[in-house]
DNA sequence: GCTAAGACTTCCCATCATGGGAAGGTCAAG
DNA sequence: CTTGACCTTCCCATGATGGGAAGTCTTAGC
């Protein structure tokens, strides 16, 4: 099984899993005589474990962990749950920061007539920012600009 | 005043207002003889819009679209209700899809016994994946790590 | 006036996960 | 044997931010 019908069975690219690979994710995968990659279904398991973690959000530093903690047949499950809860922790906050910026300029957006003239209350808001409020919890973290990935 | 000063004024640090000089979203500073960038009244009210601005969430490209529509006194009111209405609605996405990867696995994790012993649901699910719901809409973009930036 | 600390300058590198694309080798169907 | 679809490696870009080096400048204390 090459890379191409690898990634049509995990649903993983073919540029992710030359990636993986690289950075020892998962084992490199056989070579044919020609120097093509080769499949196994082991290994198309662990590109499925890896598609699956990744549509949960976990970051490919947690998946390694939950990787090796998935091999090996005698882990403690309360490592596993640690790992799930630290990063359902971190999506809640995440969430709720998103949700209170959403709030904020929903309301702003609400007072804004979209019309042609020139007043508005969202401008007003981001140059005179009354916003006083506690320190934005997102203020200590590294801010990622919300964006439409086009 | 200097660069330092500008950025304990402003909250944005010295670098970003390089950076931000660099791509252009604000106009290069002032210089002193000595090649110190010099900062006015302006330009503080410039960097406080943005910072403000990325507290909301908004990309820098929105904010170049914001400012110069701040700029712009003859403005119609309803670009900038485009602009945000179309960041609070990528928010809501967002917070949708996270909210429910936040679900699911905080389902598997009450599930799971979190004790020495191996069986764990969440590897089970990762790794038989009964997640056959239709295609996460998630996955028609990039798909971000929720990564906390440590 | 001299020195040391601190702040400034530019330049390069790293992050994280992903895609784009070039240049060249391989395979399978016609 | 050709053609098109695949594979290989390698380099580059993304977005917003920080780290750090090497060199210049300023300021406070002596």
């Amino acid at each position: 099984m090459n890379i191409g019908q690898a990634s049509d069975a995990s649903g993983v690219s073919a540029k992710m899993i030359r990636y993986y690979e690289q950075i020892g994710l998962i084992r490199p995968a056989g070579r044919t005589d020609t120097n093509y990659r080769s499949f196994s279904e082991r290994d198309l398991n662990d590109l499925r474990f890896i598609k699956r973690g990744r549509a949960l959000g976990f970051s490919i530093e947690e998946i390694t962990n939950l990787l090796s903690l998935w091999r090996d047949r005698t882990r403690p499950s309360r490592e596993v749950k640690a790992i799930a809860d630290g990063h359902v922790a971190d999506l809640r906050t995440r969430i709720a920061e998103m949700q209170a910026m959403a709030d904020t300029l929903s309301a702003l957006s609400e007072c804004c007539a979209g019309d042609e003239r020139p007043d508005c209350p969202i401008l007003s808001d981001l140059a005179a920012g009354p916003r006083p409020v506690a320190p934005t919890s997102a203020e200590s973290r590294r801010l990622r600009a919300p964006r439409r990935p086009s």
